[in-house]
DNA sequence: GTCTATAACCCGATAGAC
DNA sequence: GTCTATCGGGTTATAGAC
């Protein structure tokens, strides 16, 4: 009974620790934070973390894990659940700026696992991210087997709109009162949302759903 | 004179630790790199790097104003040289492209500055990119109300091009296998180019100089 | 589960010789 | 200009009490 309630509070604990360390190593970097300010968000001693993660290295791939991981199970599910590719890829877009706008430690995180990968080893970033990436990959090329899309590479692509996404929620917030706007507003999200699936059509060259409602009524 | 030769043999080195610098900051970020490592590249002590830096920042503040002031010349250079907006504009992408092409530690710095920055203090880093910025957002502006361009944000504008440009070149070679070409290469920087040309001008409105030639021509 | 205490290490900065 | 030597701060990881 002991155990239960230990067990309990320790899975309350590691949760805690998993979301202050989210935002701490999403902020400051790997190198820069300090296993103190963790376990000072959270309120206990930092000794007391290896309780739950063997080291500063662990813990953070189980950050990574778990916001990837998040993120993943989102874009697969509207991905099968449209029931056209079109569909699909709009789905997926406004399934990546919710989740992005709802988890923003993801974008710096990101950032910061792009800027330190190198070509020779693969990150555990990386093995993360493809199955996202290619499940993306596989409705482009299955839309372009269709003739539905354009012939346009699926990871200029992904490239672009992930650039997109990321830079616009990171970097305008720095440009200060040149831009007083708040980018993870909702309004400004369903900008971006908006200004995505343009992005989205005009490179993929596919027509919206008003457009591809007026075609069908013609019929 | 021996002033002189310690000069001009102070100056060469002082570039050589700016170079080293560039490409180990960029490789491993702020935090993580060791001045032992740069000054090992540079075949010095670590103590002899205070000669030309008093400490890590100032050697970190030098190397980002001359990665961005170069970057800066160019696009102001080709921009006031352009004999109309969309001629500008393509010219400033060229230029964007050749330049994060032929220094590639630039795209590195840029991501890394983006996920370290905080709202709140404005970074070193964004004072020096300010001015590329506002000289693109002027020439956008101006075809808005020339009527050339569609009246989309310039910073959504910026946001799409620079993270397309950056997420391209970096994340490209992490995908290993999936994706073996190296997006360095002239044929793959020809190839961005294009694609960048594309996407702005299907966010801006205008058409290529192609069209605008046969346009042109009809009249 | 969480704590205190400490060991072990690394790195940046400084002093001063050559 | 560049070196050697050292100091000092800071952080991770570990041992072991409660």
């Amino acid at each position: 009974m002991h155990a239960t309630i230990a067990h309990q509070r320790g899975g309350r604990t590691r949760a805690q620790i998993l979301e202050a360390a989210e935002t701490i190593f999403a902020t400051k970097g790997f190198a820069a934070t300090r296993l103190e300010d963790i376990a000072a968000e959270v309120g206990i001693r930092r000794a007391s973390l290896v309780y739950y993660f063997r080291d500063k290295q662990e813990l953070y791939d189980a950050v990574l894990a778990d916001v990837i991981g998040g993120l993943m199970t989102r874009v697969q599910l509207v991905i099968t659940a449209a029931r056209n590719l079109p569909d699909a890829i709009d789905a997926a877009l406004d399934a990546w700026v919710d989740y992005v706008g709802e988890r923003p430690a993801l974008a710096r995180l990101l950032l910061r696992e792009i800027a330190d990968a190198q070509p020779g080893k693969p990150s555990p970033f990386v093995q993360h991210a493809l199955p996202v990436l290619g499940l993306m990959e596989q409705s482009i090329r299955e839309g372009q087997r269709l003739e539905l899309f354009l012939p346009i590479d699926p990871i200029h692509f992904a490239s672009t709109i992930t650039g997109a996404t990321v830079f616009f929620l990171i970097g305008t917030p720095l440009l200060g009162a040149a831009w007083p706007l708040d980018p993870r507003s909702a309004d400004q999200l369903t900008h971006l949302k908006e200004e995505l699936r343009r992005v989205a059509r005009r490179l993929l060259g596919f027509v919206g759903p008003k457009a591809r409602a007026s075609r069908g009524k013609k019929k």
